[in-house]
DNA sequence: TACCCAAATGAGGATTCCCGTAAGGAATCC
DNA sequence: GGATTCCTTACGGGAATCCTCATTTGGGTA
């Protein structure tokens, strides 16, 4: 079983909840950080003194308070960990179900487990762990589930989720187009993002462009 | 100090945190539950047996599962159990932070407490609750920061609440116009629409209106 | 090179939205 | 009663969008 593992999350609560699921593991060393950039030190530090951790379990949204903060989600973490230590195995414990959000993490940050913070958490956890301890992924089967249906958010690629997020930030057809323009990306002409603009209303079956944001962020893609 | 807690809530991990926090204050009788019907049972229940809770401590958002539900969500419970026994104290207990959502709970469901899920939590449901059982209201300082900017949401009502939904729903000015005429509404003309609506983007700061409905659901007014 | 295909672009007209103006009513105040 | 204010509604011009179709561009391929 691991026995360095590291858990970041600022509620303390569930820190101390995941820390008592984890002793019943009988996992030996259990270090808790309350704050991103703390963990990520914690991290390297552990990797100087050669008794890296083997596991990061952690959360994805860490709340703003007065301390000044350089990461600041849990997205940020795991991307500036793989980078210190890509050998770590990390499992994301969240509430966050809202598919777009997760399948990136499957997909680009390329993580171990997911388990979703809900009724039958602890046990989740303790599967999860079991799994990826053996080299497996593991994920919710609650998400499990969602993810199955995401043929349409598949299809969106970068260029579409900036083009949404640009909507929604309120910028005209005209204004997307010279933005594009400028960072010489192909199809900026305002005749290609209202063609895009309209694949991704049929995709997502909006009437409006309005309702179009509107699923986009229900979905967790912008 | 309260004799009687119902404590709703779904993650077992916190759960079972809140339930020490309250053993630490001396408070006898602790009652967990993890759905929000169970809740609402359970509150009768105590009440028949003329030994009623006097606070309920309840998150806001309970997942689905298996089991059929009538009640889905916290706000559900709270108008549930107002109903069913007027004189209870009620905080939530949630991560929430959109201002909207909130000041929704105080305006229109008279909760008693609010205390944001974070770093301090369980000092500050402590401080929540002694306020509480003095008589008084209790919000966490985030949030009282938070409500002090919310003029721009004061000014809005019912109708531009309903009608932002159904913008984020897709319907059109026309069709909103003929929805808004069935009802009886007054100012339901198409006119009138798109003067509320431009209304709100002024309130709300937003170029267009998709950037208008995004800043509706950022800010939990949808 | 010539050809083909797919993607990107451009142009137009229809529709919808945006925004200002003004007419009509109801309520209020003098 | 008359003036004022506030609200609703109607209308029109201009802007933005939606939608369709033709044209161009930029690779691949025989």
């Amino acid at each position: 079983m691991f026995q360095n593992v590291l858990i970041a999350e600022d509620q303390n609560t569930i820190n101390k909840g995941v820390e008592r699921t984890l002793t019943e593991m009988k996992i030996a060393t259990i270090v808790t950080s309350q704050y991103c950039d703390e963990a990520l030190l914690k991290i390297k530090a552990a990797q100087n003194e050669e008794n890296p951790f083997d596991l990061l379990i952690t959360d994805l949204s860490f709340k703003a308070d007065h301390r000044k903060r350089k990461l600041t989600s849990g997205q940020e973490l795991i991307k500036a960990v793989r980078t210190a230590q890509p050998t770590i195995k990390i499992i994301v414990f969240s509430v966050e179900h809202r598919i777009g959000k997760i399948k990136s993490l499957m997909d680009n940050l390329d993580i171990d487990g997911y388990v979703e913070k809900g009724r039958e958490e602890s046990k989740e956890l303790k599967k999860a762990i079991k799994k990826v301890f053996a080299g497996n992924k593991y994920c919710s089967s609650s998400i499990t589930q969602l993810l199955r249906n995401t043929d349409d958010i598949a299809q969106i690629d970068k260029y579409d989720e900036l083009l949404l997020q640009l909507v929604a930030k309120g910028l005209k057809r005209e204004q997307i187009a010279t933005y594009f323009k400028k960072r010489g990306f192909s199809a900026s002409s305002v005749s290609s993002i209202e063609k895009r603009v309209n694949k991704l209303k049929v995709l997502f079956n909006a009437k409006t462009s309005e309702q179009l944001i509107a699923i986009a962020i229900d979905r967790g893609l912008i």
